[in-house]
DNA sequence: CTTATAGTTGACTAGTTGGTCAAATAATAT
DNA sequence: ATATTATTTGACCAACTAGTCAACTATAAG
């Protein structure tokens, strides 16, 4: 009953852009109506507070996240190492696209908020720990196939391995966007492989 | 002449505790100056801006960071790999005391200032950017040495790796704070190491 | 002891912040 | 056609933002 409405949706829209090429507290709600048009009495009949209007923006982006980027990488049926590979690969054109739309390499959505907001929002922090986890299950799920295939060693730890590698692309999407350089994601991609290789597979003994 | 005066570096130290602990949008001038007992009229008698502040804060804050961890670190004589050890165990005690005192891990505050700032305000970028290239040296040359005495391969690209452990360390620290979990930073230390190791030294060969 | 100068103070902008609300409006289901 | 309900609107608020400034004060150097 009573009216239908998209200004939500132009709401989360306008909230990820935003947010997404400059911060959370560089961005008022007053700009977030601007730009998708919509007033800020309907702000606040949707959204009780902008923290809610961000945790839906959050949802949002990542279910975007997964759904074109993870889940076709890691539900295709390319070699383990390889979907590291292309995910990698995907990020540095996603940025290298964003320099060339806005100037500036962007970095991650969510290791952004995340910085940004960890101590200052709790809920918020507690929102993307969460999602953290998922995104490492993916990659958790893929260190657990190659080490069954024998592509990794038995004595690889699959949990934090997996953890390393997102801190490691997390760290790769900062030095970018410090840098303003997407190549840096290129460059240092193959960072990614290494991360995989547990400690007893590595022929120390030859160099040391 | 005139008076003398130790308000600019008590700005200076409220403006890096704070900041540290938040961020640059969520601090204000007003919040520095009670901090630090100084009126505004004062602030901007030391500082044209709140930027200006920020850009001497930097300043403070890398020279403490250089003369209190890399320098003993990486001044000693201990193994190339045991410094990268070295430096990610004491990021892990600072980050447990943070905790402690504050509640929260706070991460990296060159790496939390950057990812909130690069698009904001290019000034920043440039410092930061710049100080990374000096963090980063401090490795490379840690790794030209490895590589003079054989501990590391001849194909090690040294700029690069250095690179990619400095954004591991950052993204090591970015996952610490997000969890809220200073633990973060010792249990991913290891991965460090296999960053330097160079592709051609992995013996994949026997597990693929 | 004076004078030049560096530092301090508090009152003051003008603009913005997140958030509120009552009244108007449009559409939907009956 | 009507009653119900969802949405829209613009005016409004108190608190806060970065930044200004003229008058005041302390002191270091001559």
């Amino acid at each position: 009953m009573g009216r239908t409405s998209t200004a939500k949706e132009k709401l989360i829209t306008s909230a990820i852009e935003l947010m997404g090429n400059r911060s959370y507290n560089a961005v008022g709600v007053q700009e977030i109506c601007d730009h998708s048009g919509v007033k800020k009495g309907s702000f606040y009949h949707f959204f009780p507070s902008k923290r809610d209007l961000t945790l839906e923006a959050i949802d949002t982006m990542w279910g975007k996240f997964k759904e074109q980027m993870l889940d076709p990488i890691f539900n295709s049926d390319i070699k383990a190492f390889e979907k590291f590979n292309v995910l990698m690969n995907k990020s540095y054109e996603y940025q290298s696209a964003a320099k060339e739309c806005t100037g500036c390499v962007t970095g991650c959505g969510m290791g952004n908020l995340a910085l940004e907001l960890s101590t200052q929002d709790e809920i918020i922090r507690q929102k993307i720990e969460q999602i953290f986890e998922e995104w490492a299950q993916y990659f958790e799920d893929v260190i657990v196939d190659a080490v069954n295939e024998g592509d990794l060693s038995v004595d690889t730890d699959p949990r934090s391995t997996a953890q390393a590698i997102l801190a490691y692309m997390e760290g790769v999407s900062l030095m970018g966007k410090t840098f303003n350089d997407p190549t840096m994601l290129s460059r240092l991609g193959e960072g990614m492989i290494q991360l995989c290789i547990s400690k007893k597979n590595i022929s120390l003994e030859d160099n040391m």
